[in-house]
DNA sequence: TATTGTTATACTCTATAACTATA
DNA sequence: TATAGTTATAGAGTATAACAATA
């Protein structure tokens, strides 16, 4: 309810509206940072027909061979329901494998195949080349100090 | 698909898993701190019987008096149809009051009520408590620092 | 023709709950 | 009793499309 100091009153081009306690709130703030590059990082999946979650999943199983859909569902902070629709997807097309696991009769231990790695490569790399684009007038340290304010934010609690 | 640098393999004490691509994305870090705060968020909001976006809404109206709809819609980013439900909720509920413009018989200015202005008083001073609460570890530059990179991205493009 | 508000509908994402088979 | 995986269901949240009234 302050009166807006953003410089976005413009004298006549159009009607100023204020956002003024909004904008003074991280979580707002951190909402529309969110949608604006989760947006971009979408249309950098689009084309390998993979969707965030999806994607997430099978980086996790590239970068840990025989890990288990529990352990997903823990690191991603998801529920265990979740990771069973994404890796069936997953297995279906030959990205990733269910594996017994010796000791645990209940478990599978997930592990990619060799398309899922080649797969999962080049979509890391279009979605770095996607933020890099995107975020291209941010300085690598202001990159990397944005990424470490926003891991201590999840690491809260 | 680098080695974990980040010192979380601590040896014995559990079974560590690497998630060093997916966190060298600001995508993903992004999601994540946005998941934790917006959490933070609506538990502020619950006591007030708010989401988050009827509670931007509100905001919008408090601090733009006559604001139309397709406005509020513009702002947020959000579409048109998506703020009627709002409106027709926070109008039911007398925080604010749609009124006639002038000019323009399509249009509704929206103004709040005197309770719509002490209930938002209240529920803004709850959220950034929550957050206060919330980012205690972080230095008030560290928060304006954020909040600065967090709207430059919201900028983007 | 374009815009404002509206309604109805559909879709995406995700959690919850209940179940089985193991441990 | 607790855990891993599974299934079915339900609920948010949101967009899309079509429409009437008005500009």
């Amino acid at each position: 309810m302050r009166v807006a100091e953003d410089g976005d009153i413009t004298g006549e081009a159009g009607p100023a509206f204020s956002q003024a306690d909004l904008l003074d709130l991280t979580g707002y703030n951190m909402k529309r940072a969110y949608m604006r590059i989760y947006a971009d990082f979408t249309e950098a999946l689009a084309g390998f027909d993979l969707r965030q979650r999806t994607f997430s999943v099978l980086s996790l199983v590239v970068e840990n061979p025989e890990i288990r859909q529990s352990d997903i569902a823990r690191e991603l902070g998801i529920e265990r329901s979740g990771t069973v629709v994404i890796v069936d997807e997953l297995e279906g097309r030959r990205l990733i494998r269910r594996a017994d696991v010796p000791g645990d009769r209940r478990a599978h231990a997930l592990t990619a195949t060799r398309d899922g790695i080649a797969l999962y490569r080049r979509a890391l790399a279009e979605i770095a080349a996607h933020e890099g684009r995107l975020m291209n007038g941010f300085t690598a340290s202001e990159r990397a100090l944005l990424n470490a304010l926003l891991r201590r934010i999840h690491e809260l609690n």
